[in-house]
RNA sequence: GGGAGUUUAGCUCAGUUGGUAGAGCAUCUGCCUUACAAGCAGGCGGUCAUAGGUUCGAGUCCUAUAGCUCCCACCA
């Protein structure tokens, strides 16, 4: 028997630990076809917010989708704990700075702080009803990953795909860590731009330089103008005595200078910018690199060594303004790259890295992108541009602590690295001895560590490669290749999606997955995006959890397209709420009415029944159109529509006839209670998807057939009462307009109409003939005329209320 | 500057081959109706961002403009 009201925190976790304990979720291989999901691990870095709610509950009914659908699905779940998210976050909460810490005693506080915050979040996730196989559950750091991390790196290695090489790379000077393309982001901040006089070395010609960086005037190599410049043209060729430093350094031509941009003279520093570093590597130019690490000037520049870069700008100000130089100065907005971890300018260094070659082989990945089918489709077109415009190989070192050890060795004499053998993976080379005793190259016989770590993504792109257990004996590795879907939000398409492409092309030649799945933003209201220091509680998503039930929550997350932005709305929270009560209340109603019920083959349904089946196998069929291709919020959309229809219209219907089989009869009460027992199953298996908690309570309590609802087929129905479902809407519109002149005339529904008489159109006429007694029982009719008409389906002609019995 | 999305009722959003504008919330009016008052019935409310175009017919297709959002480039 179901309760009398549905308390969903108490079931919520009592289903929860029982599909634990029943295991329904656990992927085991059989003869169904799989059906597999790349779920992206989250980054454990201490909070989840509303938009990994929104995100992985919609991946997440995918799961469910297609387990309803017969497949075999692997849904498994990971955690990134890997990386700079968790050793900043570990940072925080010591007040303290990696270095400072010690590399041993740090990375051990890193494991224990992302396995407490692990907890939570693998918590929480079940509490929303994520259908993860959750004994599956992986993490970046682990020993079989690192092991998988590591072989994928020796694999491209070996094949040529990754290299090291002392090369620019962009610099974080907070993170202390080299980092890639990928991890920037644009900021807009005030700077100021000053105008600088220069004078050419030869006749002392005064131009002017403007620029934003002066602290780079020590680092300036060369002096760039556009070779059409009129202006300017006269230049090339002569030299520029650098003001306050003192240095000379050539004046030449590039196409790339705008001669419109600032005053059309541009000085080229190693390394300023981008372009800095490409005209560095066209013109062959000297290195003059100017900042040490942690973002200082080197020691060894006169009058500014030691300064941090700000106060060497401010300073190298105060002396050009001294000596005269400064034309003027303007405040300027301008847009700057800083590192999307930290949020600070990001700056350029030279070192030896590791990179992954994206360069040679972008034709490739545009290639492998096109091979993918993208949901929505237009999220294709944010791949290839980020796949057209990256202007780096990928670096994969990173100077820091907790991450995959690079399996690698050097040689002291002459640098050859060493690399592990893929049999002693995981290895980490700061304890475990190089795999060979002498140098093959030089015959040494001493080796230094990689100290570096690779890039969090380095780990993450090769998830595929983790779920099918790449490289272990008993493997998935030929019901993975390519998985079935990959989901994650828009923001991650340049560095998970592009990464993980990247390495199964350079893998297997293929591509990982054969459909991607983009999920959009939640805004906290109208074009506000949702900022972490905002910090909305009312948008926390265990206290929403708790008020609107992790069902309702889920109801959200659902509502609106695929990869479109959804506002926050409690609004939608409540109308989930509410669905999910009126799911509860016409499920007490139809359990109320199946006590006597056995189900067996039955086909002489009545009028009315028809008209239901009938429209629910239109519905379920349109349902699934939109599921299969992931758009579960509008497929979810159909469905309550024809729920709140099938409550308010059909059960108001046939609740007289299984109230009173003496009037009706048995076999229209059975037709009936068949209908109710075969839809209310369906809808519960629909709603299953949206809804795991609520429907497992029903299905329990009124069908209880299997383990759990969640391992049930969705069979869909094969009823065509096309005729039955065209008339029976007719007649539920003549039903609505008759209630509505009750509702005119202020008086209840069940107030009986004396006389109704109605113009029909004769086969409609007929289908109010065969559904007589339900019509009259609905509205309450005791006379009913109807005459034959031939234009519009129906016309109204009178409805008579009998008021003195009400009265 | 390049790429893309979005703009529909006061609010949040649907509208799938072009054919008389939809839902929920809010608001208003009724109704205790043997599942549900967290309900039921009904009302009010929209020149579908703007301007052109194609068409017998455009929210829907095309072009341009504007607002909002995201991604990329631009740091001289």
């Amino acid at each position: 028997m179901l309760d009398k009201k549905y308390n969903a925190q108490e079931k919520e976790q009592k289903w929860k630990e029982y599909w634990q304990q029943e295991n329904v979720y656990k992927f085991v291989p059989d003869q169904r076809e799989v059906y597999s999901i790349d779920t992206p691990p989250p980054t454990v870095n201490g909070k989840i917010h509303i938009g990994h709610i929104f995100s992985y509950s919609q991946a997440e009914m995918v799961a469910r989708y297609k387990r309803l659908r017969g497949y075999n699905v692997f849904y498994p779940f990971g955690f990134d704990d890997n990386g700079l998210p968790s050793e900043r976050l570990v940072e925080k909460e010591q007040g303290k700075k990696a270095h400072e810490i010690g590399r041993e005693a740090f990375s051990k506080l890193c494991y224990q702080t992302t396995d407490a915050y692990e907890k939570e979040f693998k918590e929480l996730f079940q509490s929303l009803g994520v259908s993860a196989d959750w004994s599956n559950a992986y993490k970046t750091v682990s020993p079989s990953t690192i092991k998988i991390s590591q072989a994928s790196f020796l694999e491209l290695a070996k094949k040529g795909y990754c290299y090291h090489k002392e090369s620019p790379a962009l610099w974080c000077n907070e993170c202390l860590t080299s980092i890639a393309q990928a991890e920037l982001e644009t900021k807009t901040l005030k700077t100021t731009f000053n105008y600088v006089t220069f004078t050419t070395e030869e006749d002392n010609e005064p131009f002017t330089i403007a620029t934003t960086r002066p602290e780079l005037l020590p680092a300036i190599v060369s002096v760039f103008v556009n070779p059409k410049d009129k202006k300017h043209k006269h230049l090339i060729g002569k030299h520029a005595r650098i003001p306050v430093i003192n240095e000379v350094v050539p004046i030449m031509a590039d196409e790339k200078v705008d001669a419109e941009k600032g005053t059309g003279v541009v000085m080229c520093c190693t390394f300023g910018d981008q372009t800095d570093i490409e005209w560095w590597k066209k013109y062959n130019l000297p290195l003059r690199f100017i900042f040490t690490k942690d973002g200082r000037i080197k020691e060894d520049v006169p009058n500014y060594g030691g300064l941090k870069i700000k106060e060497a700008r401010k300073k190298v100000v105060e002396d050009l303004q001294a000596g005269g130089y400064i034309e003027k100065i303007e405040e300027l907005e301008h847009e700057v790259q800083t590192h999307e971890r930290c949020g600070k300018e990001v700056e350029y260094t030279v070192m030896k890295q590791w990179f992954i070659d994206i360069m040679n082989h972008k034709e490739d990945f545009l290639k492998m992108g096109e091979s993918i089918q993208w949901y929505p489709s237009h999220m294709h077109n944010r791949y290839v541009e980020w796949v057209k415009n990256v202007a780096w190989d990928w670096c994969i070192s990173r100077q820091r602590y907790f991450g995959v050890p690079f399996p690698v060795w050097y040689c002291e004499e002459c640098g050859e690295p060493i690399f592990a053998n893929e049999a002693d993976l995981p290895v980490n080379p700061l304890v475990d001895k190089p795999s060979v005793k002498v140098c093959p190259k030089c015959g040494c016989t001493h080796f230094v560590p990689e100290t570096d770590v690779m890039d969090t993504w380095a780990t993450s792109s090769v998830t595929p490669l983790i779920n099918m257990k790449y490289g272990e004996e008993h493997n998935y590795e030929n019901i993975l290749k390519p998985m079935s879907l990959r989901t994650n939000a828009s923001e991650i398409i340049r560095t998970w999606d592009f990464y993980t492409i990247v390495k199964s092309f350079y893998h297997f030649g293929q591509r990982p997955w054969n459909n991607v799945m983009i999920s959009g933003f939640v805004m906290a209201d109208k074009g506000e995006k949702i900022s972490k220091s905002k910090g909305n509680s009312k948008m926390d998503p265990v206290e929403l959890i708790k008020t609107y039930s992790a069902d309702a929550v889920r109801y959200w997350a659902a509502s609106g397209r695929l990869g479109t932005d959804i506002t926050f709305s409690e609004e939608t929270l409540l109308r989930g709420k509410k669905l999910i009560n009126k799911l509860w209340n016409v499920s007490k109603f139809i359990e109320m009415h199946l006590a006597d019920y056995e189900d067996k083959p039955f086909t002489n349904f009545e009028f009315v029944d028809k008209w239901v089946l009938g429209s629910f196998g239109q519905m379920e069929q349109q349902f699934m159109k939109y599921a299969d291709e992931y758009e579960i919020g509008l497929a979810l959309n159909l469905l309550e529509k024809f729920f709140w229809n099938f409550c308010d219209n059909y059960i108001e219907i046939v609740k007289h006839r299984l109230y009173r089989p003496e009037e009706f009869g048995a076999e229209a009460r059975y037709s009936g209670q068949k209908t109710v027992y075969t839809l209310l199953y369906k809808f519960l298996q629909m709603f299953s998807i949206y809804f795991p908690f609520i429907t497992e309570e029903i299905f329990q309590g009124v069908y209880h057939n299997h383990v759990s609802i969640h391992t049930t087929q969705m069979v869909p129905l094969t009823y065509a009462f096309n005729n039955e479902t065209m008339l029976g809407d007719q007649m539920v519109e003549i039903i609505s307009q008759a209630r509505g002149v009750k509702t005119n005339h202020n008086v209840s529904l069940k107030t009986p109409i004396r006389l109704l008489s109605l113009g029909v159109r004769a086969e409609l006429e007929q289908a109010i003939l065969s559904a007589q007694k339900d019509f009259k029982a609905t509205l309450f009719i005791e006379n009913l005329q109807m005459k034959q008409i031939e234009n519009a389906p129906y016309e109204i002609y009178t409805v008579e209320l009998n008021l003195d019995e009400n009265a």
